[in-house]
RNA sequence: GGUGAGAUACUCAAGUGGCCAACGAGGGCGGACUGUAAAUCCGCUGACUAUGUCUUCGAAGGUUCGAAUCCUUCUCUCACCA
């Protein structure tokens, strides 16, 4: 095999842990391994991008991927990291997140190809809901101890009341039993002997080794990537309007490239890694060329690039990239009434709007009116005095005084007055 | 239950009769610088019909020409004693 998958995670910095036996299993031929996806949203968000590109590097080693998701686990919660019991979904809401999860994962992984090592998808939920509880018990729960789940760290965790945890409820308890005999199920199955997920999983995927050594008799193996980590110690994958998702309707293709583009340098070294396709070589000559011009930002661009066309689209990359210029580059007024309507929705796509007459610019609107009275953009009279007096207001991108009044001839698309104080915050008022 | 201390703006925290819309620090915002970063420097940070006016220092009353500041009652917080 031409592609070492273990290797190729290592050097990428996505190896945590590995049970022993796992690399030379994949090397004697080609195995089934899988990896759970939690249907908590109708959308994945970008810490779910690890696990994805973790079963794309297992398929291009040419080993058969499955995806998992969790519509039965989904319903349980899974406890690990958590110090208080999740809320439950209904089964409405979880199926309505199943479809979307699914939708997002047809994206990366090919679930209808004829190879030997086609990925494959299979939702929990269709073998969990004949199993009954008597069934369950007898055949599961009978082959392990409860010492040894209540050894686990996401259980010992919450029942010694550690870090102000408030007990467990016999649901969650559950939960690893339930991710266990996945496990099982899908090694009597589909001969699938391999486990991944993040490194919080441990727990769970020993407790699914151990189910199918007792029930089966089988060697299964399990392995685990670090979590991702933000140098500055923020969370990764939130920004200051919550969760990056991969679903363009909850997070623009603009803000998900921006996203990327804003990483600290620390950080998209090993980003780099570990969300891009990119080659050892070409990457060791990116941070090498990144050193010697950090202003560029060579690394942050090339990431921001890669991952966006991956999530989303070459044509979504382009818009961002462009609307990236007009944001932030040193474009005019004219640059920004030369954008179709399309365009320039997209670009600023979720910054605030108010609606105002058209009326209202016949005698031109004075400033102190647009900025606070008639659009709540800033908090008081006081508060627009004040940005204008400190040269801080901008109409399509120039600066203007506080006798400045708006009139027809500042409509972008006939509608539009962009309206912004300082950098970065913009306020759009649309004209009916 | 008793005694003592305290409550000030987004947070911490000065102010103990007029010079108080209230020192200072942090945060936030803006400007310069810069790499859409970090650091640094400077400015702003109650409201309004604005060289003035109004409301605000736990709540309600009172004293006074004048109260965040003094008095009374109440609410809450903390400390010590039961």
């Amino acid at each position: 095999m031409a592609y070492n998958f273990v290797e190729e995670l290592k050097w990428r910095g996505m190896m945590h842990d590995i049970m022993p036996g796992t690399e030379e299993q994949l090397a004697e031929e080609v195995t089934a391994g899988y990896i759970g996806f939690d249907p908590t949203a109708d959308s994945l968000h970008i810490g779910s991008l690890i696990p994805i590109i973790v079963l794309m590097h297992f398929q291009k080693a040419g080993h058969k991927p499955i995806a998992l998701i969790g519509g039965a686990t989904g319903m349980i919660g899974d406890p690990s990291g958590k110090s208080a019991e999740r809320n439950l979904l209904d089964e409405e809401t979880l199926a309505k997140n199943v479809a979307g999860v699914k939708g997002q994962l047809e994206r990366f992984l090919d679930f209808n190809s004829d190879a030997e090592n086609a990925a494959e998808l299979v939702n929990n939920y269709d073998w969990m809901k004949e199993f009954s509880l008597i069934d369950f018990v007898r055949d599961i729960g009978k082959h392990l101890t409860v010492n040894y789940m209540m050894a686990k760290e996401s259980v010992k965790k919450r029942i010694t009341g550690e870090e102000g945890a408030d007990g467990m409820s016999f649901t969650e308890f559950t939960y690893q039993l339930f991710q266990g005999y996945d496990f099982l199920h899908l090694y009597q199955n589909k001969n699938c002997k391999l486990q991944m997920g993040g490194s919080d999983q441990w727990g769970n995927i020993t407790t699914g080794t151990e189910l199918v050594r007792r029930k089966a008799q089988g060697k299964a193996y399990g392995m685990t990537c670090p979590l991702i980590t933000k140098a500055d110690g923020t969370k990764f994958g939130k920004s200051e309007g919550g969760n990056i998702w991969l679903d363009k309707n909850r997070t623009s293709a603009y803000k998900f490239y921006q996203y990327w583009l804003n990483s600290s340098d620390e950080d998209s070294e090993n980003f780099i890694k570990k969300f891009t396709f990119l080659t050892k070589e070409e990457i060791e000559t990116l941070i090498a060329e990144h050193n010697e011009a950090p202003h560029l930002r060579l690394l942050q661009k090339r990431l921001a690039e890669e991952v966006t066309v991956m999530v989303h689209s070459q044509e979504d990359l382009d818009n961002a990239v462009k609307a990236s210029s007009i944001l932030f580059g040193n474009s005019t007024a004219s640059d920004l009434k030369s954008l179709d309507e399309q365009t320039f929705l997209d670009v600023f796509d979720g910054v605030p709007q108010a609606e105002l007459s058209k009326d209202e610019l016949t005698e031109g609107l004075d400033m102190i009116g647009a900025l606070a009275a008639k659009t709540n953009f800033l908090g008081s009279n006081s508060d627009a005095r004040r940005a204008l007096k400190e040269n801080a207001i901008s109409v399509n991108k120039e600066k203007v005084k506080e006798d400045y009044k708006i009139t027809e001839a500042d409509l972008i698309a006939n509608k539009y007055v962009l309206l912004q104080r300082g950098k970065k915050n913009y306020y759009l008022v649309n004209f009916v």
